[in-house]
Order: structure tokens, then sequence, then C-alpha cells
DNA sequence: GTCTATACGAAGATAGAC
DNA sequence: GTCTATCTTCGTATAGAC
């Protein structure tokens, strides 16, 4: 459920925080920020329970921080792996393809946890600043990408933020409805905005 | 804050009942399901305490499928109201003008309490099916709209899907930022896409 | 770094008086 | 219909041993 063991040797940190930071964004994502609980976190990661103030020594605000970040890392990864190639349809293919697959293998459980960290007060998260940086990131490396096929870069920055908030509220509806058909239309139709701002 | 005090004619249930979905509305909006407490809606209604779950005997999650139900409407409202001239455009910007009041009168505290539902776990809510029914709602109405102005069916469809998805999507990032910015490019780009539907 | 124990408040929900 | 009191579980966070 976790993904993948770290196992890399670029990490930083130790593997007990990555481990947390992981399962925090992936829970957020699923159940909401207040809807899970360090002790969550902690049964989900196999973390040892005593560590985590260790770890966060700011609490469940700065693990919401780090889930932010490595959430949207999650996403602008393959978006950008697919951009490299300059084609913005192909982009929004590895996105949306990135949420399907997402929400089929966690039977329609999966959710975005900058959204979740979103909705919620900054009284309680502490993260706003963390979810808005990871909204514009989106929109701002899709722009680029959109700029660099010829759309103009005012329209580039207006279909990017579309892109993002249409993505992100069709994760949302798909996972209620327990299809993916919003997240297909929705696909098909910034196809067609992106098509036409392109000639 | 909480609106107006019911006093119509035609309420159905008790005031009590209904002060109560209101602000739980609100509340699941600004803060979550699971960040609202009943404790918070009571005091937020200034209704009686001890009643709570006489007037919702399902707990919790009856309190959230009204809620859902209630917030559904307080968009779908104004909506239906500007679509009756039959411009999908002059709709489209009702909508908008709902949430960017919304924001700004609240600060960028308010948010819709169907995405907020939508995004936490059924088996906590009891309101999956509310939250989606709210979100196909929504988009049929405006579908019919767009379909009435000269839009293919299969195609109004798509773009009624996009608009609801971008909408509740382009709130949570306006609500981050603490600005309209999300909500006006949205907006923009969704008129462009309506106007190129209907040629 | 990790442990157990615990503080302290709040969560949803229920019982029974009035 | 509404009250108060309470049950039980859970939340975040901390202290101090190891």
């Amino acid at each position: 459920m976790i993904g993948v063991i770290a196992g890399g040797d670029g990490d930083r940190g130790t593997d007990v925080r990555e481990q947390m930071t992981r399962s925090a964004a992936l829970l957020f994502g699923e159940r909401g920020f207040s809807g899970t609980g360090l002790r969550d976190v902690i049964a989900h990661s196999s973390t040892p329970r005593g560590s985590i103030y260790h770890h966060f020594a700011g609490g469940k605000a700065e693990l919401a921080r780090e889930a932010v970040r490595h959430a949207a890392e999650e996403v602008a990864g393959p978006v950008a792996d697919a951009a490299r190639g300059g084609d913005p349809i192909a982009t929004l293919h590895a996105w949306l393809d990135h949420w399907r697959g997402a929400l089929e293998r966690s039977d329609f459980h999966a959710g975005s946890a900058v959204l979740a960290v979103a909705i919620e007060p900054e009284e309680q998260t502490g993260a706003r600043a963390a979810a808005a940086a990871a909204f514009d990131g989106w929109a701002e490396a899709f722009a680029a990408t959109l700029h660099g096929s010829g759309v103009k870069r005012k329209k580039a920055a207006r279909l990017a933020t579309l892109t993002v908030a249409a993505i992100e509220g069709a994760v949302a509806v798909s996972r209620a409805r327990g299809d993916t058909l919003a997240l297909d239309r929705v696909g098909r139709e910034l196809e067609a905005a992106i098509d036409a701002a392109r000639r």
C-alpha cells in the first residue's frame, strides 16, 4: 500500500521520517487531515510509536507540511517526465493516468492530500502555504509546457490553472461516484481546450 | 454568519433542525467533516444542546447527508435562477459569483461542504451517495442549459462535468491562496470552452 | 532513537429526568 | 423536546526511563 520501500540512495533524512511522511500523505488523501490520527500514520507506516515527535518536533502540523510536499512531488515527478517530450497533451494524460491508476488500485479510496489539507483551516493544519505552493507549482510547470508548445503566456497560465483545479475536482467527484467518468470527461474537454489554444 | 433566520413559510421540519443543518453545511465547508464536531454545530446554530439526537436520530451521518443536500441546493438555486434566461455564460457567472462572494465575505474561510464530505470515507460520513448526487445534479442541470443553447448532448455533458470539477477545485485553490485568482482564471477559460462549443 | 505511561481535552453517543 | 450527566473512545502532546 505504501509503495516502494525507499531503498534509493539519494534519500536524505532517516527512513523512519520518510516512511511516516509517505503514509501521512496517503492517509490524508484517503481520510482527510482531521480524519487521520497520528496513531493511524504510525500503524500504517509500521514505524516506532515513540519516535514521531522526535522526527516531527512540530507535531502534526509539521507532518502535514512534509506530507503535502511529498504528495505534490508524487504528481509533479511523472508529469515532469512526460513534459520532457514537449507535448502538453501527453503531459496531461500522464497526469490523468496517475490519478486513474491511484483510484482504481485503491478501489476508489485514494484522494489528493494537497486538496485535503487545503480545505481545512490553517489553524488546524499549519500547512496552508505548503498547499498553495503545491497548486502553484503544478500550474506553473504545466503552463511552461503549454507555452513551449505555442500557447501565449497568459493564456497558458489560465489554462494551466484550469487544469489543476479541474483534475483536483475530478478526483473528488470520481471518488464519490466510484467510477472514473468525471476524470475521463474532464480529460477529454481539457484536451479540446488545449488543442484550441494552440491554433 | 448563518444567513437568513429561516422565517419562510414553506419550511418543513422544525426550525431547530433547519438551523442545525445550515450550520453543519457551513462548518463542514469551512473545517471539513471530521474537523467539525457536533458541539461546534450546536454552538454555531445556537440550538438546544440536548436535542441534536432527537432531530438527527442517525447521528452525525444523518446530519452530514442533510447538510450536503442543503449545500447542494444553496448552489443549485441561484444557478437555476440564472439558467432561466437560457444563457449558459450568464449561468456560469452566477455560479462563480456565488463562490466569489462566499469566499470574500468569509475572508477565505468558506468552502464546499459537498467536496468536504466527498473526500472523507463513506464509513465515517455515511454520505457518499448524497455527495455524488449533488455533483451529478449540478452537472445535469448545467448540461441541460448548455444543450438548450445549441451544444450537442454528449459534448454538453462533458463540458458540464468539467465545469463542476473545475469550480469545486478552484474554490479550494482560491482558499489556499487567499485570493480569487484561480476562480477568475477558471471562469475565463470555461467561458472560452463554452463559446467554442456553441459554434 | 525509541520506549511506556500518562496528561488533558474532546470526540460521538446514550440514559433518564423533566 | 430539551436538559444534564455520563460512558467510552480517541485525539495530540509530553515526561522521563532506557
